[in-house]
DNA sequence: TTATAATATGCAATCGATTGCGCAAATATG
DNA sequence: CATATTTGCGCAATCGATTGCATATTATAA
């Protein structure tokens, strides 16, 4: 029953062939013959052959696998990201090899290093750290030639290709639609760590303002760890403090979810006396009261796109190549909770 | 530069001694002595030598992969319990790819084949058919003495280790919550296609309510794909039809959602007039207004026993082994969806 | 001191597929 | 008809690590 795993050189066997033969003709090679090829086809159904891709990738020096380190997969972003990878990967017969960095750089080097154990034949990633010595891992990993995209929370300081979205202009579109709403005096929440994500999203919103002539107050600018927890806090100090406010704008879901729960606790009114607006268009946006508004920042898309940079930089014979860059539009998904007028 | 990567070979010959010693060394072979060990040791370090698992893989006849198939990544169910999977499996040095099958069984049966050629030394799987022809390529798997663990939705028809949530008892505890809470006319969203999980749920509704002797009413249970339009259409068949119900227990908490939008439409009151019960406890259910009561099918700890039941069939000697199956207990989390009393 | 055991390492085959080179037969060209 | 070309396939090395068996050296026992 358990007769051994068949391999071409079974099906050489059977046929009065060599192995060399029935490898090229099970790869399609022009140089062997329509009859041949039928006849190994067939007596490879016959003796149930299963291909060993270890083998061939060991021989091609390719694994035909993509290497792909998250923060943590079951984050909405991050797993939808990986969709798209895995959509566009799976076209080439290219499989994904999913790790979790976890947030910290220690799992993120040891991760890296079983990636690159396990001979994968790019990495995308979406970085852990902040500083620049957060990145020799990887910097490792271009010097070897491995195809290395980063996507989301990305760097210039490793000199490899990237995708990301337009975050200031998504920042920008969000304040200025709460503007155009009437709000003026618009709070904004940020990251305490100021990945780039989280300062384009700030200078986004900053200019702004300063394009609608509305004065920046640095009081209405509140730092955390873009949680809910955080969310709360912020706006339980911008209530307490008596700060005159009329809207804000959030860099996180998380957070301004804090702020809708905070603010209906106090019977605030939204979007009348306080408009809102996220980032990231988790799905839950949709299913809250009011739903909130976002900015979409697509991430299957996203995905996609790292898969393209990859395979552009797999398939490119030069040694050096230039970086690229894809900057993804984001789409500001308008909901009720900032929605003042009517449209 | 790019000086080729270097083996083990290269590691024996500066040392003036073999591969085969090397090899032992690296592999911390006790017939190696602790000297020549620490001299490969640095020589490895010296030289930047990066592991070729793939030559390991294909001598040894293992990949050291798992693959796991679930019908999308990027829901929070299934990335959670990858998440759980993962986890397990890096700590005993394997790797995870992820493949979706996107609800197709065609899918399905080629994700299987490439994993197999992949040489996984496993699969785990929630699976995606309803209908026993659908097994075929899963039977192929056990049969090739590959370890396969059903997760979530699974089967009995394929005879293997499989781990779930006790649906019934999730569906009982919700029910009787609501019986609890003064409800007597309680409506039920199910699936059309009756998965295995599904059915268990409908048991627990049913079950609950006949032990607390309230007549089971059949026109109060509608089916759909249990999708957020579902949900809707449901309920205003249930409104408009002029059912008299005054809670509604949904095997989804996508279903739940849209009664809970159509209620609110219809300015029916939560959980006043209509209480309500979600299943998954996706993560969406804490931002609802009113929050939703739902039931934990603990993801993440699914995926951890997923990956032990793995483990321990890959470890057993035995070539026959008995199917085991592993129930987890769900958790009932009440929020205010259905909080008609206080506590 | 000799036989025996323990220790440390080498030899060579092996996992399964790929591929450059070579060669014979078939076909085309002049 | 002789030479050149094309077609179809085989030979054997190769990818890099593992491992059963053999061997040499040293330590121990009798």
């Amino acid at each position: 029953m358990n007769s051994k795993k068949t391999t071409i050189h079974d099906i050489a066997e059977k046929l009065n062939i060599t192995a060399s033969t029935v490898s090229r003709a099970l790869n399609n090679n022009p140089r062997i013959s329509e009859a041949t090829k039928k006849a190994v086809l067939t007596m490879a159904k016959d003796l149930n052959y299963q291909p060993n891709n270890l083998a061939a990738a060991l021989r091609k020096g390719k694994s035909q696998l993509i290497g792909i380190i998250v923060p943590r997969i079951n984050r909405s972003f991050f797993s939808a990201v990986v969709r798209g990878v895995e959509e566009v990967a799976n076209q080439l017969n290219y499989r994904v090899v999913v790790s979790q960095s976890l947030e910290t750089v220690e799992n993120e080097i040891a991760v890296v290093n079983t990636l690159l154990n396990a001979r994968v034949d790019g990495i995308i990633v979406s970085l852990v750290g902040e500083k620049s010595t957060d990145y020799e891992h990887y910097e490792n990993v271009t010097k070897k030639g491995v195809p290395l995209v980063l996507f989301d929370r990305t760097t210039t300081e490793i000199g490899t290709s990237q995708v990301i979205i337009d975050d200031y202009l998504g920042a920008y579109m969000a304040t200025e639609h709460l503007i155009k709403q009437g709000c003026t005096k618009i709070a904004h929440f940020t990251h305490k760590k100021r990945f780039n994500i989280y300062n384009e999203r700030y200078r986004g919103y900053v200019e702004a303002l300063k394009n609608h002539n509305i004065p920046f107050n640095e009081s209405l600018v509140c730092e955390g760890n873009m949680q809910l927890e955080d969310g709360r806090n912020c706006t339980k100090r911008l209530l307490d403090t008596d700060n005159d406010f009329d809207a804000i704008f959030s860099s996180s879901d998380y957070a301004i979810m804090g702020a809708m729960q905070v603010l209906k606790e106090r019977n605030v009114k939204i979007p009348e006396e306080v408009a809102l607006v996220g980032f990231s268009n988790e799905p839950f946006t949709s299913f809250t009261d009011p739903p909130l508004t976002s900015v979409n920042q697509f991430p299957i898309e996203m995905g996609q796109a790292a898969a393209e940079l990859f395979f552009e930089m797999l398939n490119s014979t030069k040694k050096k190549l230039i970086p690229q860059k894809t900057v993804l539009q984001p789409e500001l998904i308008v909901r009720a909770s900032s929605l003042k007028l009517e449209h």
